[in-house]
DNA sequence: GACCGTCAAGGTGCG
DNA sequence: CGCACCTTGACGGTC
C-alpha cells in the first residue's frame, strides 16, 4: 500500500509543469522548459521518498505541447538520459507513478479528429514511461468519455477505439469510474469486453453507484487488475467538501472519514492517490495514520 | 513591478 | 443557445 498525491508539490518552490503560450513556441524555449520541469520532478520525487510518499501522479505538462503538431523537436532523444535517470530513481525506491490525461482526451468521441488527438496525447504520455523504462504497472488513467445521449453506443465506441490503440498505450491504459456518467458497472462492462483494468474512485462511487457497498466495489475493481502485468489496484481517494456542490473534493483530509474508509480495502493493499486540494499536506497525514495502524513501514524506505 | 484577461484541446447541464 | 463548470496556475501583454 502506497500513498500519493497528484502532480503539484506545494512545499517546494518549483513546478514540473511550467509552460508557455502556443504563440511563443520555439525549440529553444521548449528545451529550456522541459529541462527545468524534469529537474523539478526529480526534486519532488526525492521529497516524496524522504517522507514515505511512494505513489505520485506525474504532471501531463512536463513537455509543453507534447502531442501538438507544432512540437516537432526530438525531445525524446534530447532528454533520454534525464528521463532514464528519473525512471531509475522511481524503480530504486519502489515508487508507483501514473499520468491522468485531462478532459480533452476522449476516446469515445463521435468526432474522429478528437479521437486522433486523444490517441496522440496518450502516445506522448506513454512514451515518457517508455523513456523512464517503466513497465506496464505505470498507468495512464482516463475516463470512459461522453454519453452523447446513448450509453450503449458510447461504450461500444470506446471498446472499438481501445482495440486500435498502439500496444504501448493499451497495456498501460486504465479507466476510472466517474461521478456523473459512467459508473463502476459501466466500467466493468468495458473491462469484460477488452480486459482493461478499472481504477477505483471511492468518492465518485459514492456519487454514482448501483447500490454496491464500498468494500464490494473495491473487490470488483481489484479483480480487473492482473497482479503481474498491472500491479496492485490503484485508487483515487477523496470525500465531499461540506456545504459545496455534490462531487466537490474536500480541501483537506477528513481523518475520521479516511479511518472509516480503510477497513473497506481489506487485504487488497491498493495504492491510494489522495485527490485533495492541499496535496502533500494531507498525504503526509494519511501516511501517519497508516503507520499508526501498522499498514505501512514506520520509517521510509532508504534511498538507493 | 503589479495587475488581470487569458490560455491547445471536450462535454455536460443549467438558466 | 450561451455560459459556467471541471481545476489551476501562471503566461504575458499592459499600464
Amino acid at each position: 500500500m502506497r500513498i500519493g498525491y497528484p502532480c503539484v508539490n506545494e512545499t517546494l518552490d518549483c513546478t514540473s509543469a511550467t509552460t508557455f503560450r502556443l504563440a511563443s513556441y520555439n525549440d529553444e524555449r521548449l528545451v529550456q522548459t522541459v529541462a527545468t520541469n524534469l529537474a523539478c520532478l526529480q526534486r519532488i520525487l526525492e521529497y516524496n521518498v524522504e517522507r514515505g510518499l511512494l505513489f505520485f501522479r506525474l504532471s501531463s505538462g512536463i513537455v509543453p505541447f507534447g502531442s501538438h503538431p507544432i512540437n516537432t523537436y526530438p525531445w525524446q532523444h534530447h532528454f533520454a538520459a534525464e528521463f532514464r535517470q528519473i525512471g531509475d530513481y522511481i524503480k530504486a525506491n519502489n515508487m508507483r507513478v501514473s499520468f491522468h490525461p485531462d478532459q480533452f482526451v476522449v476516446l469515445n468521441s463521435p468526432d474522429e479528429g478528437i479521437v486522433q488527438r486523444s490517441i496522440a496525447e496518450l502516445v506522448y504520455q506513454g512514451s515518457m514511461f517508455d523513456l523512464m523504462e517503466l513497465d506496464s504497472k505505470a498507468k495512464l488513467q482516463i475516463h470512459v468519455g461522453g454519453l452523447y445521449g446513448d450509453r450503449d453506443l458510447a461504450i461500444s465506441r470506446f471498446i472499438a477505439t481501445y482495440r486500435t490503440l498502439p500496444e504501448a498505450v493499451r497495456v498501460r491504459l486504465v479507466i476510472e469510474n466517474d461521478d456523473r456518467l459512467f459508473s463502476l458497472q459501466d466500467c466493468l462492462r468495458v473491462h469484460e469486453a477488452v480486459g482493461i483494468p478499472i481504477l477505483f474512485d471511492n468518492f465518485h462511487h459514492e456519487c454514482l453507484n448501483h447500490g454496491e457497498p464500498m468494500a464490494e466495489a473495491l473487490q470488483l475493481a481489484a479483480g480487473t487488475w492482473d497482479p503481474n502485468l498491472d500491479g496492485p489496484l490503484m485508487m483515487d481517494y477523496s470525500s465531499q467538501q461540506l456545504g459545496e456542490r455534490k462531487g466537490k473534493h474536500t480541501s483537506s483530509l477528513e481523518e475520521e472519514l479516511f479511518r472509516e474508509f480503510l477497513p473497506n480495502v481489506g487485504n487488497l493493499e491498493p495504492d491510494i492517490m489522495l485527490e485533495i486540494k492541499d496535496k502533500e499536506a494531507s498525504a503526509l497525514r494519511a501516511v501517519a495514520i497508516l503507520r499508526e495502524l501498522g499498514r505501512v513501514p514506520a520509517l521510509p524506505e532508504p534511498t538507493a
